[in-house]
Parts: C-alpha cells; sequence; structure tokens
DNA sequence: ATTTGTGCAAATCGTTTGCATCTGA
DNA sequence: TCAGATGCAAACGATTTGCACAAAT
C-alpha cells in the first residue's frame, strides 16, 4: 500500500474516531470514496452500487446506516428534494440546490451566490435551524 | 339542506367538471373539506382521518388519487419537506413554508414577504420551474 | 473478553395498483 | 348503458430492524 493512501487512511481513521465512530473497514472505504475526491451527491441506492461497483463489500443496510451515522457525525448533510428518496451531500457548507427534475439529479449552488430575504420571524418558542432553496428545473421543452 | 350549502355544492361540482373530473360524492365531500374553509396543509393518512371522523366515507386509495387528481388539476400543491410524506397545501399561490420538525407542521409564508436572490443561470437547456424555500424551525431549547 | 458493527432476510411504512363492484351521466 | 370511480387487499419500493456471526478495542 503506497504511503499517502496508507496516512490518509489513518486520517479518516482519526475522524471516525473523534466522531464516535469505529474504524472498521466499510466505513473506511465508504469514507474514503465520499472525503476524496470534490464533493458529491448520492442516494443510498447509489452508493451501494457505486461501492459494489468499485469492488467494496458492503450490504445496502450498511450503506444507510453509515449514511445516518456520518449524517450524524457532521460529514455528509441530507438534502430533501423528492419525496420518495434521501439524498445526500457530502459538501457540508453553505450552500442551495438545482434540483433536476427529469433526472433526479442534483446541482450545488454555492452560498455566497444566493441570498433569501424578508423571513418572517419564526413563531414563538422556535429557532431556525436552516433554510433550504431548492432550485426545480426541468429541460427545455422546445 | 340549506340553500347556502346545496349552492356551494354546485359551485364545486363545476370546478371538479372542468377539471375533467366527476364530482362524485367522495370527490365532493373532500373538496369540501379542502376548499372551503382557510388554507390547510395535511398528508393523505391525516384527510383520511379528517375525513372519517368527519363522517365522510372514503378509502385511503380514493384520498391518494384524489390528492394526486387535485393536485393535477391545480386545485392543490405538494409540499416536499420531508423525505418519507408527502405533504398537499390548498394554497396554490406564490408562497413558502416554515416547517416545524418537531411537529412535522408547515406554516405559510407570505410570497410577497419573501425573496431569494442571486441564483444563478440554469445549466443550459434547464428552465427553472419552481424555487422552494423552506425553513425548517424546531423548539427552542432553553 | 467485551463491545460494537455487519449482513442477511424479514418486517415496516407510505404509497400504488389490480380487479371486482358500484355509480353518475 | 357503461366509461369512469371506488374499495379492498395485494403489491411495491425505500428504508429499518432482529438476530447470529464477525471484527475492533
Amino acid at each position: 500500500m503506497p504511503k499517502k493512501v496508507r496516512e490518509q487512511g489513518i486520517e479518516t481513521a482519526k475522524r471516525l474516531r473523534a466522531a464516535g465512530l469505529r474504524p472498521t473497514r466499510q466505513r473506511l472505504e465508504l469514507a474514503g470514496m465520499l472525503l476524496s475526491a470534490g464533493h458529491r451527491h448520492m442516494t443510498a441506492e447509489s452508493l451501494h452500487a457505486d461501492a459494489v461497483a468499485g469492488g467494496i463489500k458492503v450490504s445496502l443496510a450498511t450503506v444507510y446506516n453509515t449514511l445516518h451515522q456520518f449524517t450524524e457525525a457532521g460529514l455528509l448533510r441530507q438534502v430533501v428534494v423528492d419525496a420518495s428518496r434521501s439524498y445526500f451531500d457530502t459538501n457540508t457548507g453553505d450552500h442551495q440546490h438545482f434540483f433536476v427534475e427529469d433526472e433526479g439529479t442534483l446541482i450545488d449552488i454555492p452560498g455566497e451566490a444566493i441570498a433569501v430575504s424578508g423571513v418572517p420571524a419564526p413563531p414563538k418558542g422556535m429557532d431556525v435551524d436552516r433554510i433550504d432553496v431548492v432550485v426545480r428545473v426541468r429541460k427545455t421543452v422546445t
């Protein structure tokens, strides 16, 4: 194993431990897929498919568990755009999304770009947790 | 039957016919619940429960069908805030929502109040269908 | 050795559908 | 009459869970 990869693994292991998660093989490999390259969007099904395609042995149940654990640990963010599937985003920073309805795909919109103004004060005894903006787009009908 | 109620029923029947829907007993009664009073938010389950509680005989399957038909007819609008349930809103005008995460309830935010700026141009060949803003709130932790 | 995680299959939840029966026009 | 609507129960797809086994500390 190349030194660089090993160190990356150690680095990832630390992050998992810090989140109170044991660095198991499955979690390390999934974390590797998610945290290495650039940001990505996924569903449990798609991540499982990618993992299996990449030779990683994990069950779908473990993928679901892992996605939720990572989300709770702040490594991922859940995006609600479709009533029938859950999407996850490796970009946990301030940003919003385009949702391509024909394809079921997400595209990030930088948080600096977009602004929401005029939000009324929340009802008494409530605090704003987050503001989500979804720009639903579809293929132009020509 | 009081004259006023009968006329309301006739009025509703017209709206249904205009939407290409036969004014059946179930559809008229559900429409009555939805279009009479002020705006309301509901899930299929909650509407079915309310209908049954109000003495209206309908099956859950018909409630689902009706909600979708009404939505397609523009009488209702679907709101996506929770990955596991579909919400519907009798307010089909321009507006947004608070979503109380602890309770799973929605509160309207008038469209005039809120504004989203800085939305980038959608990708080539895509048109913006709608912009949804969800202000997620939760009970203040004291 | 003890605790925690994994995989599988069964269970669950919201939602949709097939089909026999009704109902409105 | 008869296309369209309804209700029920079975089917569904996404997600969760129970439990025996495996792996991490």
